[in-house]
RNA sequence: GUGGAUGUAGCUCAACCGGCAGAGCGCCGCACUGUGGAUGCGGUUGUUGAGGGUUCAAGUCCCUUCAUCCACCCCA
């Protein structure tokens, strides 16, 4: 065990029964796009460092990147997130792509820091977006989605909820109970972690922000009105939308849901447990600067991103993980002996042929073993070759599960594997 | 980057005050040389993460180091 060379800290192995999950994920996350129409796309997982340093937020750049020279002396990023690379394809294509554009993408991405319960070095992301649409109406598009992606892996709105703010409503609200502009960048900040602290944590720190005790109690009822949307036309008509496209019971207004990075313009979404019992499930918001940044022309874009990890720590907690299949074996033809090993093959060729999926015995082996080998793989049937059989130009099946055997000729084989498959 | 916890068989974990390294599961074999999953019997599995120190004696105490986990920071 010492001997083996250490995986790289932070990345995960995923074993066939792993990776079976998470091909079931991205199955989910590809049915949901696709049900709005949403086009699949890919962008390099390596980028420029310069790509990062417009609009992320500072710390993601500098602290928390895989940074690196590449043989030609450029220095390469493993790309900590994917929406500067979204806005670079916009940018680069936007006089002929057809707005608003409606993609979504699937993919490993890399952050440096300490890995922890629901978070890796290497993780895998679901990105959505809609640019070239400022509405409202796009913003609950968006949201939606996330409603429907939780239906579809069957999650329920009593145990995740989507979490919606607009920082433009936020940040009127901030101008009118008198908080100087210098003090409202590191109040959002605050804001944004506040059910982390204590409430006297949470006093003592707007006080050193220098909020008078008068400011506080305005900025705790203002945190504690859920109805505060409704004095905001653009949230009024989003809630709208909600509850036309059917999400409304996933969808809540909390006015504390600020979120870390700086691009954001207006509206900001997250979805977390119901429970607490883990980190956000996925964030996104409204951001109409990013493709300017990067050099094209504004266009307004609304989006979001899900790691594939706190989702499946949640399905699994809630024991709502899928019963996957441990291979994509539907048939195990065993091997007699070597007499019988050409026709043996011969016949792994014909089911494969008919587009039956089939693992076989390569070499000798007591034929106890080929069952117990063929019942662990998962296969649901077995197709025996011995000397009775040949003899009488026959083949053996047994059904795994029950049990249950029987004969045929070869001839018949086919339809009967196929009759037995399908029961 | 800061703080805390934990490293013992393939896996999950025991081992009193420092005194012969164990159990369950798994795996292998046999009962059952043409039949898996059940059962019974038998067997295998170790540099106790690594390095050093104290001691007659270290899984256990001390130091160093590495790794993992948890929280903070941060969160695409």
């Amino acid at each position: 065990m010492t001997a083996t060379i250490r995986p790289v800290k932070g990345t995960r192995d995923y074993y066939p029964e792993d990776m079976a999950l998470r091909a079931w994920l991205y199955d989910q996350m590809r049915h949901v796009s696709e049900l709005f129409g949403y086009q699949e796309y890919q962008a390099p997982i390596l980028e420029p460092i310069g790509l990062y340093a417009a609009k992320s937020g500072d710390e993601l750049v500098e602290k928390q990147s895989y940074v690196f020279e590449d043989r030609g002396g450029d220095r390469i990023t493993l790309r900590p997130e994917l929406t500067p690379s979204l806005a670079r394809m916009v940018a680069q294509r936007q006089n002929q792509l057809a707005f608003p554009l409606r993609w979504w993408s699937f993919g490993p991405f890399w952050r440096y820091e300490r890995p922890q319960k629901g978070r890796t070095r290497e993780f895998f992301q679901w990105n959505i977006d809609l640019i070239g649409d400022p509405s409202p109406e796009a913003e609950a598009e968006i949201v939606a989605i996330a409603a429907a992606f939780f239906k579809q892996v069957g999650l329920r709105s009593d145990e995740v909820q989507i979490r919606v703010n607009d920082r433009r409503l936020l940040a009127k609200e901030l101008e009118s109970i008198g908080i100087p502009e210098q003090a409202r960048t590191p109040l959002l900040g605050l804001i944004d972690r506040k059910d982390k602290l204590s409430p006297e944590a949470w006093i003592l720190q707007t006080k050193d922000i220098g909020l008078a005790n008068a400011q506080i109690d305005s900025l705790n009822e203002l945190l504690a009105n859920k109805e505060l949307w409704r004095g905001s036309e653009s949230l009024e008509r989003f809630f709208q939308a909600i509850e036309a496209f059917g999400a409304s019971e996933y969808v809540v207004f909390e006015p504390s849901i600020i979120r870390g990075l700086q691009y954001y313009t207006g509206t900001v979404f997250e979805a977390w447990d119901t429970a607490g019992e883990f980190r956000a499930l996925f964030g996104g918001g409204r951001y109409d600067n990013l493709v300017s940044d990067v050099g094209g022309k504004p266009v307004e874009a609304v989006g979001f991103a899900v790691g594939d990890l706190v989702i499946t720590l949640l399905l699994q907690s809630l024991g709502r993980l899928p019963e996957l299949a441990k291979s994509p074996t539907d048939v195990f033809v065993t091997l007699f002996d070597v007499s019988l090993r050409d026709k043996s093959f011969a016949i792994m060729n014909a089911l494969r042929e008919a587009g039956i999926r089939v693992a076989g015995q390569l070499t000798s082996e007591k034929l106890g073993k080929q069952f117990k080998y063929a019942d662990r793989i998962g296969a649901k049937l077995a197709v025996i070759l011995g000397p009775d059989e040949a003899a009488k130009g026959k083949v053996g099946f047994k059904v795994l599960a029950t049990g249950e055997q029987g004969e045929c000729t070869e001839s018949e084989m086919i339809a009967k594997v196929r009759q037995l498959l399908e029961a």
